[in-house]
RNA sequence: GAAAAUAUAGCUUAAUGGUAAUAGCAAAUACUUGAUAAGUAUUAGGUUGUCAGUUCAAGUCUGGCUAUUUUCACCA
């Protein structure tokens, strides 16, 4: 007895997953898919490890999809993927959790908390949503290594983190240096950025805001602009929000590309005439137009309004390097002192940054390098040293004169505090060196605990030095290929092109502390890269009694002890001695969590220490893909890190995926309600469904817009039609006992349909593997959507269906006919190739229901060994199989039958009742071939009986014609209007010639002394639109007249059509098997009988009735109505 | 403030610079019926976000603007 295929009430795609994922976990196909490629070609692939300590969203199903199908498809194609899961464990999102769940701050670590209770905390907290993680994955099919996962707390990790910094160290990649940070001095504290993000932090306040005038110093360099112009002196404008910087000034920025200028005018507070440069575009915020070229001889004190006269226009980069006097000296800011920063530093000059607009000022930036990070970046840059002359408590520090002492701003809440920055207005005012002093209106971000304003104030940090790289970075990029490619170039290029060195401290608890210990003057100092090497240090230390042994522990024990967790505190009781006896304490940053993650490819199997051959076999990856957010920040440091350490990318190809958005285009977010659960799509659609949505509606590189009605469409559309394809093939399949026992057989040997479907196949196989491998799986899954669809399920099961159900006839002898039951097995070979096929090709997208499709199916006839499709090779197509004559032949049977179809529509016939023929007017006798190949489907198709062809050179028809402009545009050119015009105008006659010939367009030619222009066949597009007495329809260049005569004798052949149909509604009616056989009875004194007995035959083989009788009298009778007859008649199953 | 992506029918979506812009869903109408919780046909639905430019020819190339989304910055 064979085994059947299974048969289905209905689609259940969430039963299915449910199933199939039993049948995975039961026969460990994932393992089996990485194990059975041992010693294969390995295809590289990492996982971005997400943060365990949110939940999941749909937008993770996204990218895990994405990432799951191509690790699925290399692994049919043959490769090794192993996938090795990983989480990200460290970091401030997780601190901040932690925070709120102990009802703590920051300040509290260490006092109403233990570190070591706190960062026990962090550890626990960090997995707290594993395994809601782990339960999508499952669910959705994501086939990761989640049994030994990297995670980043876990020593092994953190020693190659080590070991990394080491090698960065060495390579003297790894420095200390100052940056500018958001600082809190009421708080005493640095900001980290997301602090400074916290709702309510930016505020709109009101400060004095000065725009101070800078002298410029004549001198060889800057001779030309006073002679040029005839001035004696003349002042830079430059404005500030932050007066309280201007002591630390050293330098001013202008706009290389701005335009500059110099403008007589007077000093509204001192009255005195003086000379200023501002940017040009600048001047109606201070001047008024009507006061250009005014009285300059009567201006006085009680004069309003300023007269002015710009002098001369200069662009900015010719001010680079001119000198000025500093605004206000004192003890503090001298030359020597600031040389004493910063040795050969070159202040108070002009100098350019892009970074400079004309929004707002006067187009000339105050540059202080301790206080901003555009002004620290500049002052780098053009050696102005740094001057800091506030302190951490934010007071002017000493030597600052009169304001030494003075708060910048109001920090202590002092009840008669005095603004300093007013005072320092006035003394600019009463110097001359003030323009213009105003209150002005500015949002600016304060300190979330405090509420004080912060200040960007220069912190010492640890750097890795990125820009020493910058341009290899910049080259090795583009070997990548990014998917999208313009975030390659775009977001990332333009990123890199920018970089700055790699800011990586971070003053918390909760991460990998950076290893490096030194001695409290900051002599000497060591980088650990290795446990072996802090345990070997730390016996040292030991031994010159550093480290003071405990009572009743060895020092060996304790050497365990404290090198068994390298977290804080931890690490922070570890003292280790320099090379003179001093002792060293580890510097107290820890570094930023994306330095954890950049560095996966070598921590993720603990290199140096162990792995280095499978380090080489993994490094670079093949394939990575996450969100487009990771761009800056993933994607960035993976690329770094691959650049630094090995010079190498560290990934071939990326693919960013965009956002899910709701239906509506709107972000996703609780606060709306508008969020996804992903559980619960995947438990109401399945994975599958959801899956293939998220893939086919949209490029992943677009944002989606996610909408259930889209996931039901699919799943109707879609799975639905492939499920009642299956079906289909099963019921009948299971009737014929057809297992595929029999030997394959020939494409040459099957009919024309059975070709063609699977040229198309094989076609469709082709583009999916190429769309596949060049990461585009949205276009794969579209091609095998419209396969399914429309070829397979539209096209050649609806036109094959006959085939499957027709018994097979009998010779005389009683035995089935040799050809006819090759046919039959042709057929159901066909079908079944397309089915296990499309397993395959959809098994990435879908890999559910594409094994449950191909456990279906190979579960009865065995032919693939595989249990799984997974573990299938992908399909392979042949070019011999491809046959582009035919597949251009059908897409014309379906252009006809659909013409055919619609003219029946249009006129009332329906398509039971036969038709004589149809007239196409041809083009050519390769047309009439072409379509001579496929009549036979046509004439099935539309129930009509020939096909005529008119010829091409009849009179019969009118054609017209159509310029084709792409053939002809290029030719032309400018001519391509008149042409167009010209050839639609063209008679039956001039139509002839063009047809037959060449054709010459423009016959006075020589009159208007043009080129001849000649067109022919190849120019023109014919169509025709009008046969004298047919009905017709015109698609492109193809038309159908359809012959509406009803003669007697097709009238009879539709009457026996329609008395079929009626029968065999009544055995459905009755529910009969297929197989049942009937006998007939029908009353009579029916109109039609002369009907039935002429078409005897062919109706009893339809119904699959012995005999039909005819009696005077049936009991038990149906009454059926056909064409407007009543007939009685009686369906009795035979037993 | 800067950069990037996107914008085509009510929705989703296609279109090497070349005819009159492609399909599906939804809508309406009819048909079909041994794949039927399906299918087929027909109809309607469009100023291709907007304004310019390049071109014989623009949904497509260039620029400006608007909207949405993202990232970075918020600084004088």
């Amino acid at each position: 007895m064979n085994k059947k295929y299974p048969e289905y009430k209905q689609l259940n795609l969430p039963e299915i997953a449910n199933e199939i994922e039993h049948f995975w976990a039961e026969s460990s196909t994932f393992q089996k898919s990485i194990d059975e490629r041992e010693g294969h070609e390995s295809f590289v692939f990492y996982e971005g490890p997400p943060s365990a300590n949110g939940m999941p969203g749909i937008h993770h199903v996204i990218s895990r999809t994405l990432k799951d199908l191509v690790c699925r498809y290399k692994t049919m194609q043959g490769y090794q993927v192993k996938r090795k899961g990983g989480w990200d464990t460290h970091g401030l999102p997780v601190e901040l959790g932690v925070e709120k769940l102990l009802g703590i701050t920051k300040e509290d670590i260490g006092k109403k908390i233990s570190i070591e209770e706190y960062n026990a905390t962090c550890r626990r907290e960090v997995l707290k949503f594993k395994d809601k993680w782990d339960e999508l994955t499952r669910k959705m099919g994501y086939w990761v290594d989640l049994d030994h996962p990297y995670i980043t707390f876990e020593n092994n990790y953190i020693e190659t983190l080590w070991w990394c910094l080491k090698e960065l160290y060495k390579k003297g990649y790894l420095y200390e240096s100052v940056s500018i940070q958001p600082y809190s001095p009421a708080a005493g504290t640095g900001l980290s950025s997301h602090e400074l993000n916290q709702p309510g932090t930016y505020k709109d306040i009101k400060d004095t805001s000065v725009v101070a005038m800078f002298k410029a110093v004549k001198n060889d360099s800057s001779k030309w602009l006073f002679e040029d112009s005839k001035v004696e002196e003349l002042y830079f404008l430059a404005w500030t929000t932050t007066p309280w910087t201007l002591p630390s000034n050293l330098g001013l920025t202008v706009g290389p590309r701005i335009q500059y200028a110099l403008v007589q005018t007077f000093n509204p507070y001192t009255h005195l005439p003086i000379n200023v440069i501002l940017a040009e575009g600048l001047i109606p915020k201070y001047f008024k137009k009507e006061n250009e070229n005014g009285a300059v001889e009567t201006y006085n004190s009680e004069v309003k309004e300023l007269p002015w006269r710009i002098l001369a226009l200069i662009n900015g980069e010719k001010l680079a390097g001119i000198k000025y006097e500093q605004l206000l000296p004192s003890a503090a800011n001298t030359l020597e002192k600031i040389r004493e920063i910063t040795p050969n530093a070159e202040p108070f000059r002009i100098i350019t940054g892009d970074f400079v607009t004309t929004e707002d000022g006067t187009g000339i930036v105050h540059t202080a390098p301790a206080f901003g990070a555009d002004d620290f970046k500049a002052g780098q840059k053009n050696n102005l040293g740094i001057l800091t002359l506030v302190d951490k408590e934010g007071k002017f520090v000493e030597g600052v004169g009169e304001f030494s002492g003075r708060f910048v701003k109001d920090y202590k809440d002092e009840k008669n505090y005095t603004d300093v920055n007013v005072d320092i207005s006035v003394k600019l005012k009463k110097e001359n060196r003030a323009f213009k002093v105003e209150k002005y209106e500015h949002n600016y971000p304060h300190c979330w605990r405090t509420d004080k304003p912060i200040i960007y104030y220069p912190l010492d940090a640890w750097f890795i030095k990125t820009t020493a790289v910058k341009d290899r970075m910049i080259e090795l990029n583009k070997t990548i290929n990014w998917k999208p490619a313009s975030t390659g170039t775009g977001r990332f290029g333009n990123w890199l092109e920018n970089m700055v060195d790699w800011n990586l401290s971070r003053s918390r608890f909760w991460g990998t502390p950076l290893p490096v210990w030194r001695t409290g003057d900051g002599e000497e100092e060591i980088c650990i890269g290795s446990i072996e090497e802090l345990r070997t240090e730390l016996q040292r230390s030991f031994d010159a009694g550093v480290m003071k042994p405990h009572e009743g522990k060895t020092v060996a024990e304790q050497i365990d002890e404290l090198t068994s967790d390298l977290h804080k505190p931890f690490v922070d009781k570890i003292i280790l001695v320099s090379s003179n006896g001093m002792p060293m304490e580890r510097v107290a940053d820890l570094i930023d969590v994306w330095f954890d993650s950049g560095a996966m490819p070598y921590a993720q199997l603990h290199y140096p220490f162990e792995n280095k051959k499978e380090f080489k076999d993994n490094f670079p990856a093949d394939f990575i893909a996450e969100g487009v957010d990771q761009t800056r920040g993933w994607f960035y440091t993976l690329h770094a890190l691959g650049v630094l350490l090995f010079d190498s990318v560290a990934y071939k190809t990326v693919v960013s995926n965009g956002l899910v958005l709701d239906k509506n285009g709107n972000k996703m977010s609780k606060r709306v309600g508008n969020v996804i659960d992903p559980f619960e799509t995947l438990d109401i659609f399945g994975p599958d469904a959801t899956r293939w949505y998220l893939i086919t509606n949209a490029s992943p590189w677009d944002s989606l817009k996610f909408d259930i009605e889209g996931i039901k469409e699919v799943q109707r559309k879609f799975f639905g039609t492939l499920y009642n394809t299956y079906q289909f093939f099963a019921l009948y399949a299971n009737l014929d006992q057809f297992s595929y026992k029999e030997g394959s057989i020939e494409i040459g040997h099957r009919s024309e349909l059975d070709q063609w479907i699977l040229s198309e196949l094989n076609s469709l196989i082709k583009r999916v593997m190429e769309n596949f491998d060049q990461y585009e799986p949205t276009h794969a899954g579209r091609e095998i959507e419209y396969f399914v669809n429309e070829q397979l399920s539209n096209w050649y099961v609806r036109l094959c269906r006959r085939r499957f159900w027709k018994p097979v006839p009998l010779n005389q002898n009683g035995e089935n006919i040799i050809e006819e039951m090759q046919d039959k097995i042709a057929a159901y070979q066909t079908l079944y190739e397309c089915l296990d096929t499309i397993s395959a090709l959809m098994a990435p997208i879908s890999p559910f229901f594409a094994d449950w499709l191909y456990k279906n199916l190979n579960g009865v006839t065995g032919r693939q060994k595989e249990n799984s499709v997974h573990l299938r090779k992908f399909p392979i197509y042949s070019e011999a199989i491809i046959n582009h004559a035919l597949e251009s032949r059908m897409v014309m049977a379906q252009d006809i039958s659909s013409l055919i179809l619609s003219l029946r529509k249009k006129s009332g016939v329906k398509v039971r009742q036969p038709l004589q023929k149809v007239l196409i007017p041809s083009h050519g006798a390769d047309f009439e071939q072409q379509i001579l190949g496929v009549a036979k489907i046509i004439k099935a198709e539309t129930n009509i009986k020939e096909i005529d062809f008119l010829p091409a050179d009849n009179d019969f028809i009118k054609k017209r014609v159509k310029a084709n402009f792409k053939s002809l545009g290029k030719k032309l050119g400018s001519k391509m209007k008149w042409a167009a015009e010209k050839i639609n105008n063209l008679n039956e006659i001039e139509i002839d010639q063009v047809l037959s010939g060449t054709f010459l367009l423009n016959p006075e030619f020589s009159k208007l002394k043009e080129e001849e222009i000649y067109i022919n066949i190849e120019d023109v597009e014919v169509t025709t639109n009008e046969i004298p007495g047919y009905e017709i329809a015109v698609k492109g260049s193809l038309t159908v007249a359809l012959d509406l005569t009803l003669t007697p004798e097709l009238e009879k052949e539709g009457f026996a059509r329609e008395f079929v149909n009626r029968v065999q509604n009544i055995r459905k009616d009755r529910n009969f098997e297929l197989t049942d056989k009937i006998d007939l009875i029908i009353e009579d004194k029916n109109p039609a009988k002369d009907i039935i007995i002429e078409f005897n035959e062919y109706i009893c083989a339809e119904i699959l009735a012995e005999k039909i009788d005819f009696q005077k009298q049936v009991s038990e009778a149906s009454i059926i109505e056909v064409n407007n007859d009543q007939i009685t008649l009686q369906v009795n199953k035979k037993t």
